[in-house]
DNA sequence: CCATCTTTGTGCACGCGTTCACAAAGACAT
DNA sequence: ATGTCTTTGTGAACGCGTGCACAAAGATGG
C-alpha cells in the first residue's frame, strides 16, 4: 500500500520516513512562497515558521534527501525548491482523471492547486449521460463508458474518486484494471485494491467528528462531579489541549 | 509546551489516544452500514475487515472507550454505535459555518456525511455581494460583514474555511475572535490560532504530490530492480489489511 | 591564519502507536 | 456442573517519529 515494497531492502537514501514524505510538500510550497519573493536563502528556524513545524523536524527531514544546506548560512530556495520537486516526482508531467463530477468532482477540476504542481486534468468522467460534453472548467465531461479508453490514451496512472459512495468500488475496480495504480479517493467508503495500489482517502465528514471529539472535551473539561453540567455558556477555560503547531495530512493511505 | 495531556492524571479512560479518536469514525461508518441491515452483532474480526484495520487494533481502540463486548459472541452493533456516537459528541448538534462558497464551498455545503452525523450548516458565509441572498444548497449565501453576528446568534463553534489561500487567515482570525474554537481548513495556508483553538486541515494538491511520489518510486522500481512478475497477477488482497504494509498514521492537530 | 559566530546535521533518548500472543471470560452443549 | 469453544481484553515487545542538545562545518572579520 502506501509503502509498497515489504520485501525491498530499501537502497539506503530511498528509505525515506512516510512522515517526512508527507511533510515535503508543505515545505514546498513555502519554499514556492519565498522564489515568488526573491528570497535567497532561508535558515532552518525560517523555513519551519512558515511551514508550521519544529526547525529540528525540519533539518532531519531534509538530511534525508541529502545535504543541501550552508552551515552558518541556510538553504538556497531555489536549489531545495527544485530538489524536493524532483524527489517529489513534481518535475514530470502526471495526467490524472477525475471520476464522478458532482459538486465536488467540479470544485477539484477547477482547483488551481493541481495545474500549479505538476498535475494535469486529462479528463473529467460522470456516469451521467446528461453530463457528457458539457464542459466544467474547460474541459469536455466524458461519459464513464469510456473510462478505459481514456486511461490508456492518456497514460493516466493517478485516479481521483468523487462518486457516491456505492459507486466508488466498481468505479476503483475499472480504474486499476485500466492501469492506473494511485487513488485519490473522496468517497466515504474501505476500497479493496489489489497489491501495488496506493489508496489515499479524504473524508470531510471524519474531520468534522474529530473535530466534535475535542470540542465537546473542552466545553466538559471540568465537569467530574455533577454529570448533567451546562455546557453552554461555561466551557471557556484554560482549553488548552492541543498544541498549534504539528501537521499530518488529514488523510491516510487505504 | 502543547501536549496538555498531563492534565488528568490518567483518571479513568479519558486519555483517548489521538490515533484511536481518527479511528472511531471509521468504525461508526461501519457499524452504521451494519446496522442497517439489521445486523445484531458483529466480531472484532468482522468488523475490522469492514472498517480497513487490524483487529488487534481495534479492540485496543474499543478498550479504551470501556469493555462493550461479550467475549465469545462480540459487539452489540447498536449499543456500540451508541457509544462512539456518545463519545465523538455526535448526539448533540453542532452548528457549521462554511465561510468561501465557491467550488468546494458549494460542494461541502451538498455534502450529505454532514447533515447525517448530528452536522448542521447554520450558515454559509461569502466575500462576494452578488452572492448574498443566492441559495446554495437551501441556504441562502449571507455575506461575511454579518460573521461575527452569525456566529454568535447561533452559537456556532465549529467553522469551515473554504476561501481562497490569501483570505484564510483574516477569516480564520475573525472566527476565532467571534467564538469558534474548532476550524477545518481546506485553504492551502498554515493558519495561526491562539492556544485552544484546534485546527485541521484538508490539503488537496497535498495528497497527489504524495501519491506522485509513491508513483514515481513504483516506477523507478520496476525498470530497476527488473521485476520480471505482472503486478496483476498477484492475488487481490484488501488495501487495508493489517499486513506487513504499513499504514501510515495520519493524524494530528494542525 | 586564527578567532568567532551562525546554522546545519545528527546521535540519542523518549513516548506513542502497532502488533503479537495469550490468559480470562463468557456462551453453549452435554 | 463441567468441559469445550469462541472471542475479547491486554501485557509486553517492538518500531517509528519527535525533539533535544551539541559537535562539526562553514562563513565572516580581524
Amino acid at each position: 500500500m502506501a509503502t509498497g515494497r515489504t520485501h525491498r531492502p530499501a537502497t539506503r537514501s530511498r528509505g525515506i520516513p512516510e512522515a517526512t514524505v508527507a511533510r515535503l510538500p508543505l515545505y514546498l510550497r513555502a519554499l514556492t512562497a519565498l522564489s515568488e519573493r526573491s528570497v535567497p536563502t532561508v535558515s532552518s528556524e525560517e523555513l519551519a515558521a512558515a511551514a508550521g513545524v519544529n526547525s529540528a523536524k525540519l533539518r532531519k527531514d531534509f538530511s534525508y534527501l541529502g545535504s543541501y544546506g550552508t552551515r552558518g548560512v541556510g538553504y538556497d530556495v531555489e536549489y531545495l525548491v527544485y530538489q524536493i520537486s524532483r524527489e517529489l516526482g513534481l518535475t514530470q508531467d502526471w495526467p490524472v482523471v477525475i471520476v464522478g463530477i458532482g459538486n465536488l468532482g467540479a470544485a477539484l477540476a477547477n482547483y488551481g492547486g493541481f495545474a500549479s504542481r505538476g498535475f494535469r486534468v486529462a479528463a473529467l468522467i460522470d456516469a451521467d449521460p446528461a453530463m457528457a460534453g458539457k464542459p466544467v472548467a474547460g474541459i469536455p465531461v466524458q461519459h464513464s463508458d469510456d473510462l478505459e479508453k481514456i486511461i490508456e490514451d492518456n497514460g493516466v496512472s493517478i485516479g481521483v474518486i468523487a462518486t457516491p459512495a456505492g459507486a466508488a468500488q466498481p468505479v476503483c475496480d475499472r480504474l486499476v484494471a485500466a492501469g492506473v495504480t494511485s487513488i485519490l479517493n473522496f468517497a466515504p467508503t474501505v476500497l479493496s485494491v489489489p497489491d501495488g495500489v496506493d489508496v489515499r482517502k479524504v473524508d470531510l465528514s471524519i474531520e468534522l467528528q474529530i473535530l466534535a471529539f475535542h470540542e465537546q472535551r473542552k466545553a466538559g473539561e471540568e465537569s467530574a462531579a455533577g454529570d448533567g453540567a451546562h455546557p453552554a455558556a461555561a466551557a471557556r477555560k484554560e482549553a488548552a489541549d492541543q498544541g498549534p503547531d504539528g501537521d499530518i495530512p488529514a488523510v491516510m493511505p487505504a
